[in-house]
RNA sequence: GCCGAAGUGGUGAAACUGGUAGACGCACCGGACUCAAAAUCCGGCGGGGGCAACCUCAUGAGGGUUCGAUUCCCUCCUUCGGCACCA
């Protein structure tokens, strides 16, 4: 029989088509079976899949494969994240509408992910910009009505005064407008948020359940980003006599108070009549909140001219309004200590406050003259009246006791966290589904009228104001309470709420509820879910918000949506992150079309393991196909040696071809632990390439015989299926051509035996402190006695322990032994 | 600035729990095959020194802990991700 070249464009279309007729990957409940959720981030449909979802749903889909392979009935969706701005600008640039434009993309996109072999169940589909999808989004958001979750207040946006619209931070980088340069400013609108600060506490709490299965950086991240802060609320008070909180996690330093500052946001402000404060108001309002909060950026203040009393010394000190101060942190307003806080220090310096030593060093006094800089460590209260000489950190505890006490303040714990702002003044995503009456106010969408559909037919006029406003079909309503004239929201939805619950939609997208209850309880929750570290705060904090609204709305059994998670790295290339600005976008579909979608999936594998970036080099795809051609020359070449059901009994084995068994079974537990226990890829298939190369060694005379065809036919039975999650097309295509009858999809994972995957043979080194001075081959099953005999029998060692005092030896049994000598 | 990571040959990386630094691949060099080239197969490949056995230096920089540190601790440098309206 002729060797075959591999063709990988015919094969990779055989096996393709295959699968999809005899419905390999279709996902069905099955209770016999445990099941196992692989999820990967969905994408945008930008128009092409990129190199960084090759990355993000090549791993995935290796997951899918082997965890198939050992049992588990697989659940393996996809869908597309729809919303967003993109879609927005593409049609003011091109006047196509968002809606054909994305529906195309989707089309095109899709092509290309099935080009990849992915192993997905596609009937589970979802699409975030389908009113069958978001009519959900809707109905969740009125569930979070009923229940508080969704209120509204005024908060500010980007605002660009010359186009009249709103910007997004990307659209409004450095202060300047994207289309027209102008000067960004802000603007205070109603807007409509989730009140995510109310589970604060359970996102905290739930970080227990998954503390060994997410990434720790992830979730230090989160806890950072929740930043719980016990503290006290202690009420200062106007010269006027209105009250006026504070919060400080700092009430050790209560005495050391030498102004205030307050919030340019303050409701208090308003009252203020003095031009040269109200302009540093707008200044500030001006400012983007990057630009506030950043330390390299100088902090700004002025004086409003009111006086504050301090509740413990009845000090009369100073009212700043300052940059750095945020109305949505604490009470909006903040007891400046410029002894003891590095920015109240800066800030003090600045306008010439006075500072004040509360804390000081017991060993070495601080002097005021002396200081260039707060002193923010431990040490005892002085100058601090009845709290003074007790150490800090109990005059923490005593001073909030204290305070409670006397009425004067309270224990409060505050969160970094914000809520969340979902309101967007765009006309992409979904709509809100409220109305506005003036007899009845805020009235919600009746459940029975959803969804409020996204009117596709739309005219952009090339400016980014939402066709929504101008839309009358759109927002004339009548009102559901009292029949009377009414006008529909025109904001939707950020675009995080839609990718908040879509893991639990794929469970049944077709369903008229918003999960059949079925299907979601089987499937819930995700196993292993798989995307970038970019994503390690908001979308996984939103996500574990929605997660727990459902479970709390009894939706959803878990609380947890995600129970491992994976975070990969970046596609990089030429040192710098793949993008069309810097012309170094490489195309999935030109490689696949040069090499096949096996060699990219290799590829992406082997460069790199997945939680670090990925540097893209044509060279190294070039060596992955280089690769797979030599398993299949080899497998080609020796095929007629193949005896189908031979069984290899191990005493009947030359030397050679039972290191060569050996090498096998030990490529099977080193790739089944790297893809189980530590999901690090790229040793996998250097362990795989490592077999081939003693499969290249093996003598043609030793192969022939009938020892060698019952190992090389061992080989054929289980390296194949091996290489099946990593390149299954290449895998189906190889075990068809050994006459095997069943598809490798659904096939078992191969088992090793454990005495085959200990060599005879090890090397083991002796050292003198530390430092290698021998290496001795040895039998595997040498005693730790045996290997301290031969260390001192070893001529080399013996030269270095002569005439010197034997301090320790230490024997690491199979590795080394350790002479410590003085 | 704040929060979180990363830094190892010419190069992508490996070393899993503190125990032989550089597995596997790329590039490069040499050999075989060929009229020749490509492909393929075989061999070499961190730096410095030595004819050689071998010696010595080396994991961003500097210190520390240890018999032993890429791995643990401290300080610093550089790069990257996130910072609430990109997704």
């Amino acid at each position: 029989m002729a060797e075959r070249d591999y063709n990988f464009i015919e094969i990779e279309e055989k096996w393709q088509k295959t699968w999809e007729e005899k419905g390999s990957f279709l996902n069905k409940v099955d209770k016999n079976k445990p099941k196992y959720y692989v999820l990967e981030m969905f994408p945008y449909p930008s128009g092409r899949i990129h190199m960084g979802h090759v990355r993000n749903y090549t791993i995935g889909d290796i997951v899918a494969r082997h965890k198939k392979m050992k049992g588990f009935n697989i659940f393996h969706p996809m869908g597309w994240d729809s919303f967003g701005l993109p879609a927005e600008n593409a049609a003011i640039k091109n006047n196509t509408p968002p809606f054909k434009w994305t529906s195309e993309n989707i089309a095109n996109m899709k092509t290309q992910l099935k080009r990849l072999g992915f192993s997905y169940d596609w009937t589970r589909e979802v699409g975030t910009y389908k009113p069958e999808y978001y009519r959900w989004n809707q109905w969740i958001f009125l569930k979070m009505l009923e229940k508080g979750l969704a209120y509204k207040k005024v908060s500010s946006v980007n605002w660009c005064p010359e186009c009249q619209t709103v910007l997004a931070n990307e659209q409004a980088e450095n202060g300047v407008c994207w289309r027209c340069d102008s000067e960004v400013t802000q603007k205070e609108l109603e807007q409509w948020f989730f009140r995510i600060t109310k589970y604060a506490d359970d996102l905290l709490a739930g970080h227990d359940e998954i503390a060994d299965t997410w990434p720790e950086q992830v979730l230090t991240m989160q806890k950072n980003w929740i930043g719980r802060s016990t503290g006290l609320k202690v009420n200062f008070k106007l010269e006027t006599g209105e009250d006026f909180p504070i919060f400080t996690t700092r009430p050790d330093t209560i005495f050391g108070v030498t102004f205030m500052v307050i919030a340019p946001e303050h409701p208090l402000l308003e009252k203020i009549s003095d031009q040269k404060v109200k302009d540093f108001i707008l200044k500030c309002k001006s400012q983007s909140m990057v630009d506030r909060t950043s330390e390299d950026k100088e902090k700004e203040g002025i004086d409003t001219g009111l006086k504050v009393i301090n509740p413990f010394t009845g000090d009369k000190v100073s009212l700043y309004v300052g940059n750095f101060v945020l109305m949505e942190y604490g009470t909006g307003a903040i007891m400046a200590v410029p002894g003891h806080d590095v920015r109240d220090f800066a800030f003090a310096k600045k306008y010439g406050m006075p500072v004040k030593i509360v804390i000081d060093k017991p060993d070495a006094p601080l002097k005021l003259e002396d200081m260039s800089e707060a002193y923010t460590g431990e040490g005892v209260c002085v100058n601090s009246g009845e709290f003074s000489g007790m150490n800090n950190k109990e005059a923490i505890e005593k001073i909030a006791d204290y305070a409670e006490k006397k009425g004067i303040g309270e224990r409060t714990i505050n969160y970094r966290l914000r809520d969340w702002g979902i309101s967007r003044q765009r006309y992409w995503g979904c709509p809100i589904p409220v109305i506005y009456c003036d007899k009845c106010g805020t009235v919600p969408v009746p459940e029975k009228d959803l969804p409020v559909v996204l009117p596709t037919d739309v005219d952009f006029r090339g400016d980014s104001q939402s066709p929504l406003t101008r839309m009358p079909e759109f927002t004339k309503v009548k009102c559901p309470k009292c029949g009377g004239d009414a006008r529909r929201e025109t904001d939707t939805m950020d675009t995080f709420v839609d990718s908040s619950w879509y893991y639990a939609r794929y469970s049944s997208p077709w369903s008229d509820k918003i999960f059949d209850e079925e299907e979601v309880s089987y499937w819930m929750p995700v196993d292993q879910y798989i995307g970038g570290i970019e994503h390690a705060v908001m979308h996984l904090l939103y996500a574990r918000f929605f997660s727990m609204v459902l479970n709390d709305l009894g939706l959803l059994k878990t609380r947890e949506p995600f129970k491992k998670l994976l975070t990969q790295g970046m596609v990089i290339k030429d040192g710098s992150k793949m993008s069309k600005s810097k012309g170094n976008v490489v195309d999935p579909d030109e490689i696949i079309k040069k090499y096949g979608a096996d060699t990219v999936r290799l590829f992406m594998l082997f460069a790199s393991p997945p939680q670090k970036d990925l540097d893209w080099s044509d060279k190294g795809v070039e060596g992955s196909f280089r690769f797979l051609n030599r398993v299949w020359r080899f497998l080609q070449k020796n095929r007629e040696l193949y005896v189908a059901g031979s069984a290899v009994k191990n005493d009947e084995l030359s030397a050679e071809l039972k290191k060569l068994r050996i090498e096998l079974h030990r490529t099977i537990k080193f790739v089944s632990h790297d893809i189980e226990e530590r999901m690090q890829y790229n040793t996998a298939i250097a362990r795989m390439m490592e077999l081939t190369n003693a499969l290249y060694a093996i003598s043609e005379d030793e192969l022939k015989t009938e020892a060698g065809k019952k190992v090389f036919s061992e080989v054929v039975d289980k390296f194949i299926p091996v290489m099946n999650p990593f390149v299954p097309h290449f895998a189906e295509e190889m075990w068809s051509d050994f006459g095997k009858k069943s598809f490798l999809a659904e096939e078992k994972w191969p088992e090793f035996i454990e005495e085959l995957t200990v060599r005879d043979e090890i090397e083991i080194v002796f050292q003198i402190n530390g430092k290698i001075k021998a290496k001795v081959n040895v039998s595997s099953d040498i005693s730790e006695e045996e290997m301290k005999k031969l260390a001192h029998a070893d001529p080399k060692m013996a030269e270095n322990i002569s005439g010197k005092q034997i301090v320790k030896e230490i024997v690491v049994p199979g590795k080394l032994v350790n002479i410590v000598v003085k």
